[in-house]
DNA sequence: TTCTCTTGACTAACGGTACTAGTTTGAAGA
DNA sequence: TCTTCAAACTAGTACCGTTAGTCAAGAGAA
């Protein structure tokens, strides 16, 4: 019965591994327990459920995405704003998918920290459009085109779902082009 | 013993019936089983297994999905055919979100006989683009956009990621508006 | 009508999941 | 050195999907 000194940090920070590596969907207080040197019961003086684990994964990651964002950000304006935010949750998704696949379980299940912190992301959309010079509520419905369109496209990059040899990054790269064209135009009008 | 008379066709409708109310997740052998008035062993006299299950539940609903939006696009052209399509996902998403979930999870689960269903959507899809006169290379660019926009938007929606109370609708006319010009200027160049 | 054979139900069980209760022990502070 | 608290443990609950083995319903043949 040797300690293993462990606490809630790194439980997480084990759930994170396995998330990036497994996949979210394979992390259990089994494989946590097993990585860990410990029997799975143990688990729970450090943590409240594999769900509150998988919160607090999910809430690291949205800050984890949110300083990458905001430093890919930083000194830019409009298009390039947007390529920076684009490239950066690309990026971010393709090396954290366990992070990712997290931040994009359904809202209903996060904790009010967990939003809160989605909430600040927003933000970071909202001030690319401020570059565009949109406000107001047509920045809430740009800032959600812009989400919606790169969720999508990083989702099904992720679960194998562009089946065509067609290179990936140019294909990005035409999202980023047809969401830029759209927001000059809605500017202009 | 009293036998039920069923057979797959009887438990992959009743699975669509579970899934589209109560969310494909909560989706089980146990609960196909009671809602059939038998016991959960006795499925697998018509079943290979649930993921099987929900393979048919997700390829039907696929077959569903493609019917509706042919029909949707019969007889337009470019923007309205975009209008389209856009608008009979959406609404199929709406009116089945387990068939809806079902048709998003990663392909590489999904049998050869489901991604041929599969690829006959993006068959749809290029003929919009067409509509907008972009062919070849430059047509799997855009209609990878366009899958990842509508099902960005999809997911986030039904999965409540849209907090602000902004009306959606008029967030998706603006995706629609976005991806018609970004295509026009497309056609241009 | 009776017999046979197939089919579709059943019960019991296995290994997996998350989690709880109760017990023991390591290790830090008095 | 003693006390006390925290962190490990074992044992068990209640689910999950799935398999093996059993038995009877019901259809077709004699």
């Amino acid at each position: 019965m040797v300690r293993a000194g462990l606490d809630k940090e790194i439980v997480v920070r084990a759930a994170i591994s396995i998330a990036d590596s497994e996949g979210l969907a394979s992390l259990s207080i089994a494989k946590l327990a097993a990585v860990l040197g410990v029997k799975a019961p143990s688990l729970y003086n450090h943590i409240l459920s594999l769900d509150m684990v998988k919160d607090d994964l999910t809430r690291q990651g949205m800050l984890l995405l949110l300083d990458i964002t905001r430093d890919a950000m930083a000194g830019v304006e409009a298009r390039k704003a947007l390529e920076a935010l684009g490239h950066a949750q690309r990026n971010f998704a393709r090396d954290h998918p366990g992070l990712w696949a997290g931040a994009q379980m359904p809202v209903a299940g996060w904790s009010k920290a967990t939003q809160k912190v989605a909430n600040v992301y927003i933000g970071l959309v909202l001030a690319v459009l401020r570059g565009y010079g949109i406000t107001d509520d047509a920045a809430i419905h740009s800032a959600r085109v812009i989400r919606a369109s790169l969720k999508g496209f990083i989702d099904l990059e992720l679960g194998g779902g562009f089946g065509y040899p067609e290179d990936v990054d140019v294909s990005f790269d035409t999202l980023l082009k047809n969401l830029d064209s759209g927001l000059r135009m809605r500017k202009k009008i």
